[in-house]
DNA sequence: ACCAAATGGTCGAATAACGCACAAAGTGCT
DNA sequence: AGCACTTTGTGCGTTATTCGACCATTTGGT
């Protein structure tokens, strides 16, 4: 009777309902706009390897009709969030004034960002503040260290894994025990360094480690030569934040300076 | 169409890009959806002061059918972008990609957020890197002096006026003669400080004093006691963009102090 | 130069979304 | 409680958007 249609989505599971008789489902279509859906689908087609798309670039990536990728990119353009140099697109930097609501409207300028920044220069290596979303770990704030000459190169809004890195690992350790089961299990991996932890295990095992002790720590298994050192927050609401730093390992090579990092790192997470 | 609003927020007045209500018949083009562009005003309704929006909030903001906001907002929080406690709607951190793929697409990250960092070193105050974006100087990057305790609360995304500051005029100084002088002529703006330059045509001729000597300096016409100064960085492709830094002006007495850091930040405009 | 494949743009029929009107459920005031 | 008012949610006719098909043009390979 009511015909039920399953599809994807980008990384959602969509539910269309034809009406038979208001059968009003949990995933009613009538309550979803598609085409914004759609619309928003093109501007995260941009991302950081392909920030300049043809139509039919952006057509590929998400998936949707050439037709419509045109009419929403036009949009965009229209918009002033996109520009257009003929026949390919990019992100205009009007795209951060909707960042920039967010964060002021949080009061991360004003409260968060002086926070990390004094604790960066006690520590002399760069803090950041970082959620979880969809599956990785995101930056929502950042201090760089300023005589340092080396960046990592990550900016707000850039994203981590979960499984290996310390932030990630804090993040999982913060959430209830069958979220950061699950997400073990299923989410993906590569080896990035010989010593990336590639047993789910022994990972879960990690995540129960620093989930009592109260901070994670993780050497060289994302990156080689680099710890990360990360403690949760636990004042903020209903979100999981953590803070971390990361730093060359050679840097700390004794208990005493890790110590001393997490020391200063968990009086920030007090706030 | 894009209409601009200003509003106080702290001590600070802040400019606002009201996404608007008339886009009714503007938008009737074949090649624009504008059902996408509602939603980017549903988006855009969120900002510094109005972080938590009922949908009654977000309609009236935007001018657009409760009916079509409930969708469009529902749709928002099924993507991700925005999460409901209840009645009121608020912006996730998942807005953050939006503007974290400008930003690591274009390289900021790795390049010019190092040299603003070294910069701020020197000079000892913050750097920060801004364009124009609809009738407003925008922040694109920062860097935070770590030490220091006092912060003005702008963050990437901020606004500043074009007419009234330091960033603003040098902005004003790279553009053409025309656009320079229509926006002065058409901008509104209030008296920030009693130093404020109220006269449209006195402010003409500072932008065009900045534009022969290659810099701009503001003395506390937006900020009492606050002056920035501005340098104009022509390297970067087609759009304006310029550096600017904003310190007390009891730091900075001596001709010779203001010279230095001019030199600094003329040091970083090259690239 | 040629052809094949891919891309940008256009048009009409099918259909999804909008705006209006209205019902239901709060909310505040006397 | 009663009333006026605001806010959220729903159904339906009208409007606007989508999808697929179709050209014109560009791109790339031999």
């Amino acid at each position: 009777m009511a015909q039920v249609q399953w599809f994807y989505f980008g990384v959602y599971r969509w539910c269309l309902v034809n009406p038979g008789n208001g059968m009003k489902r949990e995933f009613s279509d009538r309550d979803i706009s598609s085409t914004f859906a759609k619309g928003m689908a093109v501007l995260r087609a941009f991302d950081d390897q392909h920030s300049r798309l043809s139509l039919a670039d952006i057509a590929r990536v998400t998936g949707l009709d050439r037709a419509t990728v045109r009419r929403l990119t036009l949009t965009l353009v229209h918009l002033g969030y996109a520009c257009r140099d003929n026949k390919h697109y990019s992100l205009s930097p009007k795209v951060l004034t909707l960042a920039g609501s967010f964060l002021r409207g949080h009061q991360f300028g004003t409260v968060v960002q002086p926070l990390l920044n004094t604790c960066a220069a006690r520590i002399r290596t760069p803090v950041s503040l970082a959620i979880v979303d969809s599956g990785c770990a995101m930056y929502v704030a950042q201090s760089t260290l300023q005589d340092d000459d080396v960046t990592f190169g990550f900016t707000v809004g850039s994203k981590l894994p979960l499984l290996h890195t310390a932030i990630g690992r804090a993040l999982l350790s913060l959430g209830s025990a069958s979220w950061s089961r699950q997400t073990v299990d299923t989410s993906p991996f590569d080896r990035y360094t010989p010593e990336t932890l590639m047993n789910r295990r022994l990972i879960k095992k990690q995540i129960s480690v620093s989930r009592t002790q109260g901070y994670a720590i993780v050497c060289d298994e994302f990156e080689p030569g680099v710890t990360g050192i990360a403690v949760p927050v636990n004042s903020l609401g209903s979100s999981k934040v953590v803070v971390g730093t990361s730093c060359r390992s050679v840097d700390i090579p004794r208990a005493a300076d890790r110590r001393r990092i997490i020391e200063h790192l968990s009086e920030v997470a007090q706030k």
